[in-house]
DNA sequence: TCTGTACAAAACCTATCCTTCTGTAAACCC
DNA sequence: GGGTTTACAGAAGGATAGGTTTTGTACAGA
C-alpha cells in the first residue's frame, strides 16, 4: 500500500467506485475458481453470475463479453506475478544480483503453486487448450508488460552499461524465466541461482 | 561430409541400405511439402504414399504409424537447425562470441524462412493446432537435444568457468533463442548481436 | 446500481448415417 | 531383402437435422 502503481490499474474499468471494484473482484475470483475447477470452456456467464451471487447482466456490464472477462482474468493473474517481482527487488535495494535471484525465484515458485496457471499449462500438455490460446496469442503483450515492469524495477540500481544494453539483458532474463515457467528443468531455487550467476557475470564492472 | 555425427542418425531406422534411406527421405520430403500446403491433419498415409510414388504399406513399414512419421518429420527439421548451429561454430574456431552470434543468427534466420516451422507457428496464432501439440508436448526433448548439441560445439573452446556453469549459460542461450523463434521481437541480426553481447560479458575473464 | 425478464442469433450437444483413415495381415513380384 | 497389391476390422472424421444452451443486447423496475 505504498501507492506504487502496478498493473492492477489495468484490471479496472475506466471509472468505478469502491463498490464496483469489489463487484469486479468478486466476479474475477469466482471465474478463477470455476476455471480451476471445471476449465474455462465450462464457465458460462450465467453460472458465473449465480456463483458470484450477482445477476448475469451485471457481469456483462462489468466485462462486456466473455473474452473481456478472460482478458481481465489473465491480467489479474499477471499482476500477482509482477507484484512478486516488485517486492523481490524492493527487498534488495542495494544488491541487484540478489534482487534478480529473488524475483526469478518468486516467479517460478508462484508459478508452481498457482492453481490457475497450473490448470492452463497442464491442460496444454494434455488434451484441451481452453485458456491457452489467450496466453499464446497474447504472448507478445505479456512479454512487453513483464519487460516494462522489470525495467522500472531496475531503474533504482546502477548498472555499468547503457539503457539499450540494459533492455536486452532484461529481455534475456524475462524470456528465460518465462521459458522455465512453461517448461521447468530444475527447482525454482536452482534456476534462480543460475540466472543470478549469469546476471552477476554480466554486471561485473 | 567431414563425418561429424549429427542428429541425422536419429532420423534413420536401425538398419538400412542406401536405397532405404532414399525411400525414407522421399517420404519425409513429401510429408513436409504436404504439411506446408494443406496442414498436418490433412496429411493421410494414403495421400502421402501416392504423392511419394510409393505404396501405403511401404510408408507403414518405414514409420510404423502416423505419429512415428510426425516424430521423424520433426527430428529431420530439427537436424536442419542443428546443422546450422554446428556450421556457425565451425566457421569461428577461435572466437566463441562470434560463434554464438553466427549460430543464433543462423537459427533465427532459418526459422523465418523455414516453411514448415512457419506453418506450424502461424497456425498456433490463428486457428488449428495441427502439429503444434507435437512441438509443445515434446518441448523438453527439443530443449535437451539443442542443449546437448550446443554443449558439444562449445567443447572446442576455452571457457573461463566450469562445466556446471557452462551448462546453465547454454541453457539461457537456448531458451532465449527458442523464445525468439516462437515470438520474435526484432530482426535475427539484432537479436544475434544482443545475445552475443551478453555472451561476451559473461565470458569476460 | 443492480435486478429481472424478454429476445434473436449464435454456439453447442446428440444421434444418425456415411465416408475416410488407420493399422495389420497375407499373397505376390522382382 | 525391398517393394506392391488386395483385403479387412475398428477408429476416426464429416455431414445432416433436431433440440438445447449460451451469448449479447434491450428495457422496465426496485
Amino acid at each position: 500500500m505504498t501507492g506504487a502503481p502496478t498493473l492492477s490499474r489495468m484490471t479496472q474499468p475506466p471509472a468505478s467506485a469502491a463498490s464496483a471494484a469489489s463487484t469486479r473482484e468478486r466476479i474475477i475470483a469466482s471465474a478463477r475458481g470455476m476455471t480451476v475447477r471445471v476449465g474455462w470452456s465450462a464457465v458460462s456467464m450465467g453460472r458465473l453470475a449465480a456463483d458470484s451471487g450477482l445477476s448475469r447482466q451485471t457481469v456483462y456490464n462489468e466485462f462486456g463479453s466473455k473474452s473481456g472477462l478472460a482478458e481481465a482474468l489473465v491480467l489479474t493473474e499477471l499482476a500477482l506475478f509482477l507484484d512478486v517481482v516488485e517486492a523481490a527487488f524492493r527487498a534488495e535495494p542495494g544488491d541487484l544480483v540478489a534482487g534478480v535471484r529473488g524475483a526469478v525465484f518468486g516467479v517460478l515458485d508462484l508459478a508452481e503453486r498457482d492453481e490457475l496457471l497450473r490448470a492452463v499449462v497442464s491442460a496444454s500438455h494434455g488434451a484441451n487448450s481452453d485458456l491457452l490460446p489467450l496466453l499464446t496469442t497474447r504472448a507478445d503483450t505479456l512479454l512487453a508488460v513483464a519487460r516494462d515492469v522489470l525495467l522500472r524495477c531496475l531503474a533504482a540500481y546502477d548498472v555499468p552499461f547503457d539503457d539499450a544494453h540494459l533492455e536486452m539483458a532484461v529481455d534475456v532474463v524475462v524470456r528465460t524465466t518465462l521459458s522455465h515457467v512453461m517448461q521447468p528443468s530444475s527447482s525454482p531455487a536452482t534456476t534462480a541461482d543460475d540466472l543470478a550467476w549469469v546476471a552477476a557475470r554480466v554486471l561485473r564492472p
